[in-house]
DNA sequence: TTGTCGGCCGATCGCCGACAA
DNA sequence: TTGTCGGCGATCGGCCGACAA
């Protein structure tokens, strides 16, 4: 996946570090957000592992949800020191591509009712294609593509009173397909070309209590 | 699930060894029979290994088709000799309940359009519960379980010039949730008890075709 | 500016008997 | 006896402007 289109679905909370640069890597903060119990056994474990990244693949599952394998390179202790001029190397980003984009998070009516999508004035303007205001009621149909490069067909018309964006045919089947609820976002990603993405953000699963796997390291001692 | 319920589903066609019998056991034909292409290297496999049927499990998978696991013990070759008297052995269906079935094809009718199912005469008769025939028009509603133990229901209705049995509301549902389409088939399983069963036979996707998997068998000497 | 609602119209679903194989 | 069809009524999806937050 494209590293600013993939920054743009994952939202602006999301940071990845730079190639090259130094960072630590957590074992015990890393089996706590895996899905089962991790067992290290008798294995002493240290609490922290100064490593390099040395690749980083932006990457998308089957349901759009973006994330990222990074891959470290463990580095001798020694090696830390004050001089991290690592940072300062190139993060792919300087002659990418200009992007926009638009986040929104779905309303009820935008996920459940009459299958239409309340576009915000903002992100028609500046994110879809200009529409023809000489029409009574102006129309066009965008075709925007997922993380997948799978494109869907959207009718966008300006009408109403007072006059108001909306995505009407082609909705309704995207979020079905997609499974999305109110809660969840979308993400309108338009390119210097012209060419327009649309990804998701699900909402977290587990507001305000994160899933629990009392793990050996709350039952230990830190290390 | 029930030996009897299991074959009843799997038709008559499907004979499974009974316990303790002696079957040979071909890795030739396991091997063409699997998805991926079994690679046995250089080892040297003989082309059939008596065995004796030590256990057998009834299943059904998630779309509901059956299948069996055998539970083979290979025997010494010296064990094949005329005396075959394992077959003697009870296949535990003396004791079983009766249990009566009925098999149906699904037409274009049944399974695309109206959303009804045209029951033979003799499949209402004999499994379904009988109607109150002295109403105008009878009609009924039944709740079969599938081989997970969920139930369906479904209006069973006798009306029509001339008269006929037909399932109505819930089987455009149970159509869909199953995803059965016209060609396969569906089974009707009365216990003795009264409860009853619906059972579902898909069509084979490749008729006249099998997929083949060409492996190293077909490129050797038969050994 | 935009979230929700009621109205309303057209498409689809699904129940029916009429046939005919 | 039963597979397919046309009819048709009920339901649902989905497009609309009215309102109000």
């Amino acid at each position: 996946l494209d590293p600013q289109l993939w920054h743009a679905i994952a939202g602006g909370l999301v940071q990845i570090p730079p190639i090259n640069s130094k960072v630590f890597y957590f074992p015990q903060g890393h089996a706590e957000h895996a899905k089962g119990d991790v067992d290290f056994g008798n294995t002493r474990i240290p609490a922290f592992i100064l490593c390099k990244v040395s690749a980083i693949r932006y990457m998308a599952d089957t349901e759009d949800e973006v994330f990222a394998k990074i891959r470290l390179v463990p580095l001798k202790s020694d090696d830390l020191d004050v001089d991290d001029d690592g940072y300062v190397l190139n993060n792919g980003t300087e002659n990418a591509e200009k992007m926009t984009s638009f986040t929104k998070t779905l309303t009820q009516s935008d996920s459940n009712n009459g299958g239409g999508f309340s576009v915000p004035r903002y992100c028609a303007e500046t994110i879809f294609p200009p529409l023809d205001y000489s029409a009574p009621m102006p129309f066009q149909f965008m075709n925007p593509k997922d993380v997948h490069g799978k494109s869907y067909t959207f009718r966008h018309i300006y009408r109403g009173t007072p006059r108001r964006h909306l995505l009407t045919t082609g909705w309704s089947d995207f979020v079905n397909h997609k499974k999305l609820v109110a809660g969840d976002s979308v993400v309108f990603v338009r390119l210097e070309s012209g060419d327009i993405f649309i990804g998701i953000r699900r909402a977290k699963k587990c507001i305000g209590g994160a899933h629990e796997f009392p793990g050996r390291w709350n039952q230990q001692r830190g290390n």
